[in-house]
DNA sequence: TCGCCACATGAAAGCGCTTCCTACGCCGCA
DNA sequence: TGCGGCGTAGGAAGCGCTTTCATGTGGCGA
């Protein structure tokens, strides 16, 4: 590491626009005007004044500017969990988006917290406004954040409310139909609807596709990782009537079904259909390729960090409500399409 | 939405401590204690303190408090990128420690920004630390940083800055080893150690395992994504004098190349090896499964947060370098293991 | 019964910034 | 020559909180 400038300032090694203030030979406010271009400065004055911060090596505490200005320029997003490839785009896209309209992001991961609801009111006096993923948090701690503005992601609508969801309930009723297609009949739904309402919604739409061949599915709970779904798929493998196809409510379900389904010594698309739901990398690579249903989880972060700076900046003041549309993506685990 | 009492408070919308203490009757700074407990209150008074906080929906402005007691309770991390999953995995395990020590986390991911280096400085002035992950950022800036604590992961140690890295090295030898074992001669190397000092280190020692059995290896460029990965892997299928292995500097690489190599019309495991670097999912579920090398990602994250603490609560005022230990996990795709 | 001390509490001083309001030159016009 | 107006800059108030310092009250020992 190069010697640095030790920087100047109070005891404590912070410099403040005092001190810039003073290097330059002018007034706090002048100095503030000249870093925020807020109003006119003459020219020399704004170099002088540019000289001392460079010199001095002037960060603005934030605090300060935060609490004179009564803004933070930051956004909060709350997640149940950050793992799995699903949350991080979606992070990835709110971030891109929010940092364009020049804030920055406060992330909070409820998962395994004591008091996810205390977590989230502190969080609420950091942000601007926040989004809110899924079921993270209960209605009523959304509702007493009154005042801030909050999108919900992923979740019902929630009276006026902002939301951005995906529609899951078109490529549901595709996937049903295309099931149906393949000659399925024993069809098993793997999943905890009540857990999610994305997943009601999909199975919601399964039900109807499949519903239109006169196909009744029937439905097991499930938690939504791999080791489950390699564990509830085994147990509906080795029972009477073993199903024909198992339709997983995502795809980390659905990759351990497929390995119970190896375990158990079928072939995977011929002697039984497995699919999920996300199309995560692992879909496309494994083997067969998994028959899943694509969301557009980078584009749902963007558009939610998009929705709420209207609301921050007050440009709109009606609710909006948005829904993207998914794309079925059909694979050879659910038959072979030759 | 049930109907929700709308808080009073100013004009604004905004309840503050002044509208707490006199609804209690109090100070503020009775109010201030009876909420931190920072001082004695006497049981009565407290009651009636946290009545008026829970009537008024008084939530504390982060500003307010961050300015006086001169403190941010956030710490900061910067990523390239978000996208793949190491990076998220490190950022749950980050965010899950930073939380159990009572900060906020705000992320920042510097890829495709236009100028990360402020962004850098911006998001300084509003934690207490940060982390730095890879080469995310020059040297300067990060020296620029004097004062405030700074821990790098993924980065080489720099000067007295903290750092918190995964060992490549032992892994990588143990690796080229391996490989050699099965008898592979012509071994070509791809991925591009100029952009990450991890990568550099990987292929030191693939070298150094393959170079005790007197094996040269060759190196291509690629990027680190999929797409790359394919495309690479085919130029270097298709020329004369084909390897016989294909050791990537990460999963997405080496998942591309199988791409390429089954394209090629070629058996991977049997015709080609191909090994990856991470344990991503998909290397797991791929067919066949991708030998490649574990990093304890979560570790690494949480980690970083507690070495960051350290430094911020002035714990500890030595330079701390931790090494995590990597697991090389073999699997199909680099050849049989009967 | 008096005085002292510990405890509980309030007043007020900042923390570092933005911004309103005022003041000062200086120019141009009458 | 005198006055209004504009461009520029400084003083000072205040954002919402923590914390120090001073004050008041009750209980206790003498």
């Amino acid at each position: 590491m190069k010697a640095l400038p030790t920087p100047q300032g109070n005891e404590l090694g912070t410099v403040t626009i005092y001190d810039v203030a003073a290097l330059a030979g002018v007034g706090i406010a002048t100095v503030s005007r000249a870093m925020n271009g807020s109003a006119p400065v003459a020219d020399a004055t704004r170099a002088r004044v540019l000289a001392a911060v460079e010199e001095l090596g002037f960060r603005p505490s934030h605090a300060g500017t935060s609490l004179a200005a009564r803004t933070h320029a930051a956004n909060g997003i709350v997640f149940p969990d950050l793992s799995g490839p699903y949350y991080a785009e979606v992070l990835l896209g709110y971030e891109e988006t929010a940092s364009r309209l020049g804030r920055s992001v406060l992330v909070l991961a409820t998962h395994g917290r004591p008091d996810p609801d205390a977590a989230v009111r502190d969080l609420a006096g950091r942000v601007d406004g926040m989004v809110v993923l899924g079921r993270t948090v209960a209605d009523e701690v959304i509702a007493s954040l009154a005042g801030l503005p909050v999108v919900v992601v992923a979740r019902p609508e929630l009276g006026d409310v902002d939301s951005v969801r995906t529609d899951g309930l078109t490529s549901a009723r595709a996937l049903g139909e295309h099931l149906a297609g393949h000659g399925l009949r024993h069809i098993a739904l793997l999943g905890s609807p009540e857990e999610s309402p994305d997943v009601a919604e999909r199975f919601l739409g399964i039900r109807e596709g499949l519903g239109a061949h006169g196909i009744e599915p029937t439905e097991t709970p499930c938690l939504f990782d791999e080791a489950s779904g390699t564990r509830v798929a085994a147990t509906l493998l080795e029972g009477r009537r073993r199903p024909d196809a198992l339709v997983c409510a995502n795809d980390e379900i659905a990759l351990g079904a497929i390995v119970a389904a190896e375990g158990a010594g079928l072939r995977v698309g011929h002697d039984i259909a497995i699919t999920g739901w996300d199309d995560v990398m692992a879909a496309r690579h494994a083997r067969p390729a998994l028959t899943t249903v694509r969301q557009p989880m980078r584009a749902l972060g963007s558009l939610a960090a998009e929705v709420l700076d209207e609301r921050i900046t007050a440009t709109r003041t009606t609710p909006r409500h948005e829904l993207l549309a998914t794309d079925l993506v059909v694979r050879d685990s659910c038959g072979l399409h030759p």
